[in-house]
DNA sequence: CGGTGTGTTGAGGCACATCAAGCCAGGTGG
DNA sequence: CCACCTGGCTTGATGTGCCTCAACACACCG
């Protein structure tokens, strides 16, 4: 249970990772897989599972930066160590690679480098718009936005669908910079709106897609009861 | 006055730039530089002066995703069309990149495409501390860590440093994720604590930069008068 | 001289954090 | 079997940091 279905588009999306040596790696829940301040000299393909890839502070506070799914790469922000965290969510299978394989690899064909640009634009991207969620947006849009994201990593987007969530609502109050508190209550919110519903826990029932878009874009006054 | 100084380090920091046929652009202050929606067909190194990137939403709110300086490069983390409104803050000159230029000139000498690469996990960097200081940070911490980050850029860190500060309070404010008047507390409250002081508008006078820093990093406790 | 843009300061309100209590399911041991 | 604990989740009461609204100081300019 709580296993994220592994990648649907067959091996690997990431060209790269089939040109070269690589090794695979088997995580268990909670496994951890780097620690912050290691050696930066893997990157690592997520294959089936979720990775959650995190920053801890001296006081204790926990910032999630990523959930990394099957198709995406962690590593590739970072220079000579890692300033993460980063642990199995769930049971898991990561693709590890070596950089300097990688880079040997890019220098002969230097179309793969292309991809790997194409692929950090995406992660800059993708931080962006998490600094814009955790800035501008009201807690339910937070919330909304982050099951928006979950279900559009599923493709299959139609007006309604089950999501499977493997995190606590710690996990996902730590991605949203919010209380596991203000999580809950907004869930349930969004619950009294008809959005969505809770048919077991971990699963997500998303009734009305295009309205919880609206919500986490911050294009609905959610303001009312 | 309010310019920024020019590249110290020389020419340009990017080597990309001298192996390309590339074109110079001046700017005034508030000169557009990039629509959102354009076609992202070119990158921009800034030479001299500030260039502010930022996102309007459609209830007119603004948020600033980067302040750039001499030897940034901007538009790195985007696809076909650029999902960001880009103008001068100070008078500026910029070079301008053709992408396509560039993709074939990497293809010649794919110790290039690394640079590149290095340029963009920086990227990724800055977008990601700038999640944490916009979701972890109280406001105070926010204009700490954003005085700390100019004074960076500066290169000469030592305990005592005069700064300028070419953007506006709103500029600020839009940057962290506050309101103007909370930005213009806080900056009081920083003078009240005598780790900074103005002696003209547009100039910051860095006192004491490791206390700064440490309020900057969330590791002292500023809730005490 | 009034008008405009920028910055500072004060009073009050609101969204989210904090503190606290309780529910439920699963596990363990008597 | 029940008693008890634990971890995840929900809900309520209260506190607080920042936003909102408002007034004012100051420089610049036509």
């Amino acid at each position: 249970m709580g296993q994220i279905q592994s990648a649907q588009d067959g091996i690997s999306a990431w060209p790269v990772s089939s040109a070269l040596d690589t090794g695979l790696r088997t995580l268990r829940a909670h496994d951890p897989l780097i620690f912050e301040g290691d050696d930066a000299d893997h990157l690592y393909e997520v294959i089936e599972g979720v990775i959650r890839v995190y920053k801890v502070f001296y006081d204790g506070r926990r910032q999630i930066m990523a959930f990394a799914f099957p198709g995406d790469i962690i590593g590739l922000g970072q220079a000579d160590i890692y300033s993460f965290d980063c642990d199995a969510l769930t049971f898991a299978r990561v693709r590890t690679i070596s950089k300097a394989d990688l880079l040997r690899t890019v220098r002969e064909r230097p179309e793969l480098g292309a991809q790997m640009l194409e692929m950090a634009s995406r992660e800059i991207t993708a931080a962006q718009s998490l600094s814009i969620t955790l800035c501008r947006k009201s807690a339910i849009e937070r919330v909304a936005s982050f099951l928006c994201s979950l279900a559009e990593r599923r493709r299959d987007i139609g007006t309604s669908q089950t999501l499977s969530v493997p995190m606590t609502r710690a996990d996902i109050a730590d991605y949203l910079g919010l209380t596991i508190e203000t999580v809950s209550r907004n869930i349930t919110k969004l619950k009294s709106l008809d959005v969505i519903s809770l048919p077991t826990p971990g699963t997500v029932l998303i009734h009305d897609m295009k309205r919880l878009k609206r919500i986490g874009d911050c294009e609905v006054d959610t303001r009312a009861a």
